[in-house]
RNA sequence: GAGCCGCUAGCUCAGACGGUAGAGCAUCUGACUUUUAAUCAGAGGGUCCGGGGUUCGACUCCCCGGCGGCUCACCA
């Protein structure tokens, strides 16, 4: 479809070469001298002050001789008085040739109109740019009742740039969503960490266990796969030296899309030596703190209808003594057998889940939805953590734990694994094991761990969930300003 | 991957039992010199998601497909 063969559209090009004819470029290059419209709007009306501001037109009421408009820019929204007597001509036309959407510069002097509504009488204009498809129309009356919101979720997504500028809560979101990652960045820094950049382009992969994206290096002719986490490459810097380390980062899986997956995430890692998992919960709750004050917020949330208390410290509770208690087995200590007849009987799909996967699935089922609290789920069966160091006292347990808001798994953290020659068969065993491991063991990792890595805590939290958490927002998508979506037809 | 729901004008939505599509906003024309969901009068605007089928006739019923939403499954 072509541009024009929408009648708006259409008729907004012709206004477009209108301008053009009569000598105005409604594309300028440059912008006069103007003043945020929150700006103006803080001036004293009193004394006539005069004026320059620019901004997109929202809204147009016309009277005959006169006109108002109202004009947004992020800051603020302010009203615009048009008045043909006082007017030359050549603007008038000029305003008789814009539109619901074009941006534009005025100059003038404040008033209040007797409706009490602080004003620029305008004396001069300018077009800064001719928008040339229109913006739907959302209209606020006097009680703030919106009407008209536009609700597809399938063309905010799509067009995200309407969105941001019809949906004050997207914008919102999204602009709390960077902040949260400042604090982030501000703790981190602030405590001594230095932030890194590992590859994205990978010749293998690891350090969780997911689907990877696979693609191809033309130029050497080469399999590479897009990074599922960040970790094995910071581990090595904490051999090399880096003490206290951190990415911010992309990590892609290439798995479902639900509330709370996003096959393109983003994933704060850090690695700290001398410490252990314990200290990576102190570090998970100066993070979660953090961010919140970020936001303006205090220990006291509520997402998505439920009531969360930040204050910390968070709740620790074991994996498996959680498991028992919400089970009401034990199940951590039968056999493979009788855990798949357990899960069978819940309707849990068994086939080919090993026996750490049952149980991680009946964690799932019993336990992750009474979550909802700020929890640490520590000590994990060993199996279901490859690169966390065991308990000393409990060969089947693993310093690891994982942090719960609202059901939510947010962080990720262990002791981590530095005996090189455990880690190896570690690695190998579940390379000979597992199907899809195709990126085969990292020998580069293992090399490091072989020159050797301080004892250190690692710490890996889902940026996009806590955004979720701290922005109330129902779906991971709602945090992510491009979520992936299909192809549109 | 499965189930359910949805897709009608730029936006938000109606459309009884199958009879050839409507409203509000937006757009266009006209009126109006302080309005603010401005108001008033008039006009234009549709591949009813796509493709098949049933039927004299399909937005409507059936089948296949697309996209989206929710739920489930998958996902350390």
């Amino acid at each position: 479809m072509t541009l024009d063969s929408n009648p708006i559209i259409a008729g907004r090009l012709l206004k477009l070469s209108a301008l053009r004819a009569s000598g105005v470029d409604p594309y300028p290059p440059r912008t006069p001298v103007r003043l945020p419209i929150a700006e103006v709007r803080g001036m004293n009306p009193e004394q006539g002050d005069a004026v320059q501001t620019s901004g997109r037109i929202r809204a147009r009421r016309e009277h005959g001789k006169t006109i108002f408009m109202d004009i947004s820019d992020p800051s603020g929204k302010v009203q615009l008085y048009f008045n043909s007597r006082e007017l030359p001509p050549e603007t008038w036309e000029i305003l008789e040739h814009t539109d619901l959407g074009d941006i534009i510069w005025v100059a003038g002097v404040l008033f209040v109109t007797r409706m009490g509504e602080l004003t620029v009488k305008v004396t001069e204009m300018k077009v800064l740019v001719k928008a040339v498809r229109p913006l739907p129309v959302v209209k606020v009356d006097s009680e703030g009742e919106v009407h008209d919101a536009v609700s597809d979720p399938d063309l905010l997504y799509r067009h995200r740039c309407v969105d941001l500028l019809l949906n004050a809560d997207s914008r919102e979101r999204l602009v709390s969503r960077s902040r949260m990652i400042k604090a982030l960045r501000d703790y981190l820094d602030g405590s001594g960490f230095i932030e890194v950049e590992t590859p994205i382009l990978q010749q293998l992969y690891g350090g969780a266990n997911a689907e990877p994206f696979i693609t191809k290096y033309n130029f050497l002719d080469q399999q590479c796969y897009l990074r599922i986490a960040t970790e094995l490459y910071l581990k090595r810097l904490m051999v090399g030296g880096f003490h206290k380390v951190y990415e911010i980062g992309k990590d892609f899986r290439n798995e479902g899309v639900d509330r709370t997956h996003s096959p393109e995430f983003t994933q704060l890692e850090l690695y700290e030596a001398w410490t252990d998992y314990e200290g990576m919960m102190l570090r998970f709750e100066e993070l979660v703190s953090a961010a919140a004050a970020a936001l303006g917020k205090g220990s006291e949330i509520t997402f998505q209808g439920l009531s969360i208390d930040l204050a910390t410290p968070f709740a620790r509770v074991p994996f498996v003594d959680a498991l028992h208690r919400h089970s009401g087995e034990a199940l951590f200590d039968m056999d493979h057998a009788a855990l798949a007849r357990h899960a069978g009987r819940l309707g849990i799909a068994t086939g080919g889940a090993d026996r750490p996967d049952l149980l991680d699935k009946l964690f799932d089922h019993y336990v992750t939805p009474t979550l909802v609290q700020p929890t640490f789920v520590i000590d994990y069966p060993v199996e279901l953590s490859p690169l966390a160091k065991g308990k000393p006292d409990n060969p089947m347990l693993t310093e690891r734990f994982e942090a719960f808001i609202a059901g939510i798994e947010l962080a990720n953290a262990f002791s981590e694994q530095n005996d090189p020659l455990l880690q190896r068969r570690i690695l190998e065993e579940q390379a000979a094991s597992s199907g899809h491991r195709e990126g085969g063991v990292d020998e580069e990792f293992l090399y490091a761990l072989e020159v050797g890595m301080p004892p250190a805590g690692g710490l890996g939290v889902g940026v996009d969930r806590l955004a979720m958490i701290l922005t109330d927002a129902g779906s991971i998508r709602d945090t992510i300003l491009f979520p992936h979506l299909r192809r549109e037809k």
